[in-house]
DNA sequence: GTGGTCTAGACCACA
DNA sequence: GTGGTCTAGACCACC
């Protein structure tokens, strides 16, 4: 998954596992039916308490894009991925606009951020081009 | 300045304060020597408590950026736009890698978030193809 | 730590709280690593508002001396021993000099300070003369 | 008079001109009759607010060491010295020795300390040697 | 008028 | 349990 939790971000580290999860989903990387990592195993990959991660699968659940099966672990269902999508999509793409804009506006270069991308999109940028 | 604050955001009320006045500075809206909008001014027209101003400028203070003159008011620093424009270059280009992260998590091409940067950066941004 | 806060001194309260952690890990009472106490039970001892507390701990963290761990208490930094004793020394050293020039100007005779000085410094201040 | 203001200190400004005053009437710099420096000559001096000094010359008549008479400037009264001497002599003296006690504690050599005042006390400290 | 500090009490999120 | 933040209202000292 490779979730990364940055403890000094405003947003609280549920919420980033939270989000996290849900762009794996949306992007087909957990299917429907799909296993979750472990809470420990997140836990540990994140940096961050158990409990933490247990408190993002119940919103996730809440949310209705997971389901716990007692005792077995943490499962997308079935419309978990449109829900995943509907949630994700169109909000990380507006952040992504807003995030440009206003790098854009602080001076930085097209060129910088048009090579941030390429980096950020490892390989699959190069493909790209 | 027209700081407004978003009780709902996740980044708490002061920071965004803070992010508030660090644009004013770094655009140049406030100059080295200029004086800051009083506490209580500032704290009227973002509709906060008059402590969540203080706290501000006592962060502000800290960056670097002002300099508080018992009884006076707080004041720009000389080098307070040059901090004003690192802090905010490093803040935005933090702020896109992570939206340009999320967003390719989330399973958006490259190709679409290139082309979207491409039109946030408007005529500035040429055609490299 | 024992740290009493004297109401009635014109030095404030939190500063009074951070002089006296500082003292502990500088003295080696609170090594690097070691937990602080915690902001509710610092204030109940030091009979003061825990948001008083709170801004201690902020300042400390600052100077580099702690840092807190979301959640789980407030820590010793690593270089937060030789930070403390440097700002020991400086504090120390500086209080020293306005107290020499203060009571010079009262009209105390150099003589009268340095036997002082001397009886202060116990068996360590060898007879110079 | 040489009478500098720290504003950094958390002894008020106003608290500090009376302390630097009353010092300069026990030692005798001041002598009962004298003339004290004018408001806005020490408020320059002092790099303060005249309002500070005015505050500073009132607490001082409070306490009975001055008199200000009407439209002519303030003076020493016949009262002033014993006043100063009752107030300062013994209270610098103490200050010094838990200064002293202060800076031992935290590591300062005594020679340093030795040095210090040898420093502060200006050319009456070589006379004494 | 200005900022600075404290108290008191509340809410949030993590461990 | 932990710290972090905000609100509300008060006092102090300087300008």
């Amino acid at each position: 998954m490779n979730c990364r939790v940055d403890p000094h971000s405003p947003v609280p580290p549920s919420q980033q596992l939270v989000a996290c999860v849900l762009d794996a989903i949306a992007s087909g990387e957990l299917a429907a039916g799909d296993r979750l990592p472990s809470v420990r195993g997140l836990a540990a990959e994140a940096l961050v308490n158990p409990n933490t991660v247990t408190k993002a699968y119940r919103d996730l659940e809440h949310l209705g894009a997971t389901k716990g099966q007692n005792g077995s672990g943490v499962y997308v269902t079935d419309g978990g991925p449109e829900v995943a999508r509907a949630l994700r999509l169109a909000e990380t793409l507006a952040a992504f606009e807003t995030a440009a804009a206003h790098a854009l506006r602080a001076g930085h270069e097209p060129d910088v951020l048009r090579r941030t991308l390429q980096v950020a999109a490892g390989t699959k940028g190069k493909v790209t081009t």
